[in-house]
DNA sequence: CATGAATGAGTTTTCATTCAT
DNA sequence: AATGAATGAAAACTCATTCAT
């Protein structure tokens, strides 16, 4: 009756955020088979506190994916105006890149296919990502047939790559942003082959 | 005991060659949840026949990587004294990847850390690549400072990155492979950042 | 500390009816299995507040159980000098099943075997079954052989047959207990086998 | 694919008879929150090996109740030309109430209310039942306005009220169904009020 | 006093693996 | 050799109960 505001959110508030940063380690570590039991452990709360969180796995999954896409929509919009369009573009690359670094958890989103409040977070990140394309496009930075779709699915390239040396220095993944942006230039670019990803 | 030296080879042959399809696709659909009887059903033989031919679930799947890295191999040395050493990167690349478009198996790797056999066949690929580039790279076809591990983590990416839409058509990875195709070109290359990636 | 007597008792009050209320109404419809939480939310408190007014689950349900073996204590009571003995008993019938009719709780008495109090009402009620009997057995209303307690076990009886069957109307019970009373009246009765229960 | 008949099906029987007659027990023992953990120790096999046999719980229960409605049938169709057929109605009463004694599972049935196997044995119970109804009531030995249906929902009533006394006896039963039988006779009935209940 | 967050034992179910037939 | 039944260690999730605010 008297639901007031919301006051003693502190341990709560608390557990929220350390049961986030422990999904997000376990998942790292562990893959997708990281056990809740291990994530409350990890956080150091009872197995029952992260279903009062989040009521299923796929629950804390989607929180853990849509707070990514969030943050890295305000790093797109931060970047929306930017003078120069082509740094813009290689700006986001980066920031998107230098995120994923420490804890690869793309392979999250695809438990998250069916949540609606995920996917409208990836459209808005995705429709950031078209600008910052469009921009570079049209300043000539990079190749003319380039859409936002092709580099949406080449954000997570550079950090995926590294996945597969026994010790990946915490900079490695910057040579294949490297490479990869040197590949979206326009200066002696191929013409892509076959149409250009429809979205979604 | 031993009678004869293989009494009905023929039937444990084709079982095992049954096995190791149904349970790539099964992990390709599946991811690595994919369960053991679930292999064994679509193969059409009992679980038990699973366990004697593949003693453990990560003996089967050291069995799938290994094979899929003694095939690239095989591509590998086909193409390891082209006179046009440039193509014969881009042509491995294109094998390696077509391979993949179908069933994406590289998520297995992960599993095999442990076993010193796919560690030996991945080495020996490895070798076969660091070959493909090192030729490429004398000839002046792709960056100098490219190394052959730089290209090995990159193999899996232009299929990967298809991950990332809803429906990719067959060979969009086509788009992505050109994109880094043209990123490990020479002309117009910024110099790669940090230093490259030692093997293993 | 006890600076007053009873603060604002008219909340707890009303709170202990709304449990009561709710959980009655839970109970039918989840069956034992009916959580507290649900009872909180269905009364429109908080979990916490359950366990103020009944410490225990089984203490909830003893209250239950005890306030119908009250309510029709005072039933019984009212009847226990009727002129017409066979109709009083008739009627005390006809009041227990209409009250079970639209919340069958009967299946609640075996979570109170161990509750004094529950069975201390218990026999208070059993004790006015067993008088009206008396009285309508010395009257010639029913069978001499039957026994208070042969009448206790039927109590429930009408309305536990309607659970059989997919949409019982509201007064279905109403030909069971027809049929029940039938068997209890002396005209053309066959003896009844076995000993009489004893009451503990 | 050489699945033959069925070979060593020796322990499995076995298993499957242990685990139906262990969750009988553990169900009248415990009611509907009988553990699968609990059923498997009682049959003395591993929780696994309960699933093997009844994916889950409620497959189990049904083949409980569909067992019981099963062995009924065949009762009430060796007793549906008898002679006499009021006394095939009593008998046939007599030999369900006997079943029930040592375990009452009726309450099992609001678990298989999907099921269109058990609805189906249901069914044919049913219409075993109807047809004894019938004759007896063509052969005036029940009265004139009593249906299959109304003896269908009162077949557990007489074991059930049992329930409601501490230590009944083993044959406390048949004075309750004595009562009801005498209830259903045709000599002093009272019409019964309200419409017959309608099937299903 | 009421609130609702935290707890942890318990539940159903899955699955790799073993083993009798 | 093949089969499939049995095993038992998790895993996700629930819920009565406790307790800090």
């Amino acid at each position: 009756m008297t639901t007031r505001d919301r006051p003693q959110r502190a341990d709560a508030t608390r557990n929220r955020a350390a049961l986030l940063a422990a999904a997000e380690a376990e998942f790292a570590e562990r893959g997708l088979d990281a056990s809740m039991a291990d994530i409350a452990r990890r956080a150091d709360v009872a197995k029952g506190t992260v279903f009062r969180h989040f009521a299923t796995k796929e629950e804390l999954i989607a929180a853990i994916v849509g707070g990514h896409f969030q943050a890295l929509t305000e790093v797109a919009r931060a970047l929306g105006d930017a003078p120069d369009a082509g740094a813009a573009l290689v700006e986001f690359l980066t920031m998107a890149a230098g995120g994923q670094a420490h804890h690869d958890l793309s392979f999250l989103q695809t438990v998250t296919e069916g949540d609606s409040t995920v996917a409208a977070l990836r459209d808005e990140l995705h429709a950031e990502v078209e600008h910052l394309v469009a921009r570079a496009r049209d300043a000539g930075a990079v190749r003319h047939d380039l859409t936002g779709t092709d580099v949406w699915v080449l954000i997570c390239a550079p950090v995926h790559a590294t996945g597969f040396v026994r010790d990946p220095g915490p900079d490695l993944w910057r040579r294949y942003l490297a490479i990869i942006v040197d590949g979206l230039r326009p200066a002696g670019a191929q013409p892509l082959p076959g149409p250009a990803p429809t979205w979604p």
